[in-house]
DNA sequence: CTTGCAGCCTTACGCGACGTCAGGTTCAAG
DNA sequence: CTTGAACCTGACGTCGCGTAAGGCTGCAAG
């Protein structure tokens, strides 16, 4: 009546594989009581227990060297589950937020051939809009103008414009706030390799066009959330942003 | 002006370890354009773009490989983030269903010393007042009787006592409704095994007795939420894993 | 008793993205 | 030229096994 079970059936029986039962015998999470004199393990009913009590504790996402300290040493379940519920809730916090990021970058890409750039051109746009009257018509012409080169820079970089727009974008954005909010100086030569990286992206779309360059750095600060592919930061957060940025473009 | 960059710098400024930046190397991922007589590494400005770009495929959370693929061969960017997305988000699904697991039994742990004791004693009293009348006064006797032996074995059972209780006895209740929506018939030995082990842990708690084991039984199949720890599934669904289990029972 | 074969054994590499030495070499300042 | 900091390569460890490779055991049939 005293069973014994090899590792095949009990990998059967448990619905593991051979492997992992080898594996944590030699981790000494589960050992067999007895071996034949072939060598061959021999699993009791009392290893049983203790396998189900491990399976029960991977259930709940435990390490297996984490479980092996409670079966062995004991540790207080309620501090233990409490711990690892923070854990478990950290990661879920950190992959809603990657998920957020992934939505929204979906959106973008697929609303559109190009969404980024249409937000460039709104921008841009509103941008011309707001200056002195006086000038309206001129600015309008030379809008189109600058319109016209944004469509041929953005034809000419093809696939990787994705990227420039909607990934590395945001990534320099978000790097630099975090410099600033960890008390960076503008002079930093971190900031300064991130603002270099941004006049670079730019320069990408302007062909080096100066005046262009500027206008979209304008826009950028009239409406991020449109620009920065990302939720748009509270108001007073942006313009400080803005405010690191351009002394770190002129400090340089 | 044509800056180039040695590892210590390029870390420091992208905030990096050398570390990261050699294994990148070494994988293809980002390998410096030169390097000097002596075998240093001199980064330049067109592998700080390309630096650039991984770190923000990186905060997307894509493997070095995906990465690489992208940069070096071209992929379709929405499908890429769609299908990224999706692996996200499934394991966001798992993490939110372990962290509501751990939640509830965290609650069960900490609403009282043994809450999983006073919920079989709940049950116990409940069935108590389901007896026939005229049993009532003997039932209620025995029950008392009954309640003393189950806080000796629970007081004798020590820390254990939880994860038998909160963690193990879920499992086994998973494992069995895992093992019926599957098909299996009450006859299989995975059944058996855990129908033994769920009688093995009553017995713990019981001494021995068969009448309290079967009153547990009852108390259970009479209020499953209180007893399974787990949220309380469709009463029907409930039903037939009782059914399930008593005649895994009778055909042992 | 021997053969056969299924099932068992140990050993060891692989994954992913690096951390962390260890032991030796190169660079730039003084 | 010397010194010390920074650089180099190589190798092992992480975590939970998957996946062989090559050999041994155990049970049944001939």
């Amino acid at each position: 009546m005293h069973s014994s079970w090899k590792v095949g059936p009990l990998a059967q029986a448990s619905g593991l594989t051979v492997r992992t039962l080898h594996h944590w015998d030699a981790i000494g999470l589960l050992s067999p009581s007895s071996r034949t004199a072939g060598g061959h393990r021999e699993y009791t009913e009392g290893d049983l227990a203790r396998l189900y009590q491990i399976l029960a504790l991977r259930s709940l996402g435990l390490s297996l060297e984490t479980i092996a300290t409670c079966l062995d040493s004991g540790v207080d379940p309620v501090r233990l589950i409490h711990d690892h519920l923070a854990k478990v809730q950290e990661s879920v916090d950190v992959l809603q937020t990657l998920r957020t990021r992934l939505t929204t970058l979906l959106d973008a890409l697929s609303a559109g051939r190009t969404p980024g750039t249409d937000a460039l051109l709104d921008a841009l746009r509103a941008i011309g809009s707001v200056a002195p009257q006086a000038e309206d018509a001129l600015k309008d012409h030379l809008a189109d103008e600058q319109i016209e080169v944004l469509r041929t820079r953005s034809a000419s970089l093809g696939p990787a414009l994705h990227y420039l727009l909607e990934v590395e974008w945001p990534e320099l954005y978000r790097r630099a706030d975090r410099l600033r909010t960890e008390g960076a100086p503008a002079t930093d030569p971190r900031v300064r390799r991130v603002v270099g990286r941004m006049d670079e992206l730019s320069a990408l779309f302007t062909g080096g066009d100066q005046a262009i360059s500027q206008g979209v750095r304008t826009a950028w600060r009239e409406n991020p959330g449109a620009m920065s592919g990302t939720p748009a930061p509270a108001s007073d957060e942006w313009s400080a942003l803005a405010d690191f940025l351009d002394e770190a473009r002129r400090t340089r």
